[in-house]
DNA sequence: GACGGGCATACTGTGCACATTATCGACGCT
DNA sequence: AGCGTCGATAATGTGCACAGTATGCCCGTC
């Protein structure tokens, strides 16, 4: 689903053979969880996320995740170790598989990881929110090519844990994060060039497209669902 | 509005005089933001916080901040600590003018603020749920006991974050949370001994009261707004 | 007297229909 | 020919009514 297109509740509602008061539950829901946005009188949207909005989402992580790494070296015990050792074995497995989708889920749930073991369902429940969001971000801007690397930068960060070297574990997952925001941001001027490159494709003047009222318009309108 | 009451949907739209449509949406939210229970083809209840969720939500807000402070102390610069400065001195004067409400709103707006700085609308936005959560767990436990005494723990985060020291913020930070969660405790205790007072007042054994499933019922059937 | 089953009641869940409003194409004017 | 305005259309917002279900009371039975 590209990023800016509308989700009409009539058509989804059709699509998935249930009614619109179902889909309209479910769409308030996820505009709830930031998922989705919604313009009043207008219509849901997928979200089109701004550069700024990346460098936002990206900043709660590196913040939330020292709180976690922080407090985490204080109670990390054998058993949660085990886990994460386990953990990063399944990372490794998926990455050398040539699994995109499964290692990009389980790259996600790396910090899940980290965070339920605290035992705070707030925690929790914020992380998979946040989550929720890059993911969307990572799945709408990453560049295809395959290297998301980043099972190495998390095996880094146990290691630090498993040495109680709280700063160390702190400085890593603050990289590791900046890293992936830094490669959304490629994604992004990626994107822009090869829009730019599409719009000069039939050799058309711009104008119709900067005649645009200009802000979170859906670029593509039959590209829909 | 004592918790564990019961709110049903027609009811509360007579009161307000409103549809009970309207009442329904803003119910789904406040329970999507965790501020309400709901038990499907039972209704909505304001949540009975047990021990267990007042220790993870107080969990929550001590790791939460300790992220928060780790990176204000990175970036705090004049203007942040000036208004910081201007905050504390709003809650003097409300503490000392015993404007309780107002007390206790600007306690909250403490951490808001902290987090605000950091420009994430993603982490204000958790703590803003969170203070919501634990914002009712205190009118419902709190001992009337007018002592919140928390401007002067207040004030040390804010000389700890002017002095550059991120183990002794994050100290006090921990600290002050928890002397919150152990007054909220005590009230809890003092409100059952209450409750076992009251039960024994008419000298019925606790027969009936024993006699209840046991977790989440509402205590007073004629308590509901 | 206590326990279990049946019934009345109230509440939630859901689909439907109407009102409201934004969008977009066309027409007429300048 | 460009621009503003108007009308048709489609989508959203909302109230309403019916269906399904849990609850509490009451009665019968052990």
């Amino acid at each position: 689903m590209a990023p800016g297109s509308k989700l009409p509740e009539h058509r989804l509602a059709t699509i998935f053979g249930v009614s619109r008061e179902r889909v309209r539950k479910v769409l308030h829901r996820l505009v709830a969880e930031r998922r989705l946005e919604r313009i009043p009188r207008r219509g849901t949207f997928v979200p089109n996320p701004s550069p700024e909005e990346i460098r936002t989402v990206y900043r709660a992580h590196r913040v939330f995740e020292t709180g976690v790494l922080t407090q985490l070296v204080k109670e990390l015990n054998d058993a949660m170790m085990s886990r994460i050792d386990a953990h990063l074995g399944e990372e490794r497995e998926a990455a050398s598989g040539a699994d995109r989708a499964g290692s990009v889920r389980l790259s996600g749930e790396f910090h899940v990881l980290l965070v339920d073991s605290l035992k705070s369902p707030e925690l929790s429940h914020f992380l998979r929110e946040l989550l929720a969001r890059s993911s969307l971000m990572v799945s709408a801007f990453e560049p295809p090519r395959l290297s998301l690397c980043s099972v190495d930068e998390h095996a880094a960060i146990a290691e630090a844990l498993k040495a109680r070297n709280v700063e160390r574990a702190i400085a890593l997952s603050n990289e590791h994060f900046t890293h992936i925001e830094d490669r959304l941001a490629q994604g992004i001027v990626e994107r822009v060039e090869r829009r730019i490159e599409d719009a000069l494709e039939p050799l058309v003047p711009v104008a119709r497209g900067s005649s645009r009222k200009g802000r979170n318009q859906r670029p593509d309108p039959k590209a829909r669902n």
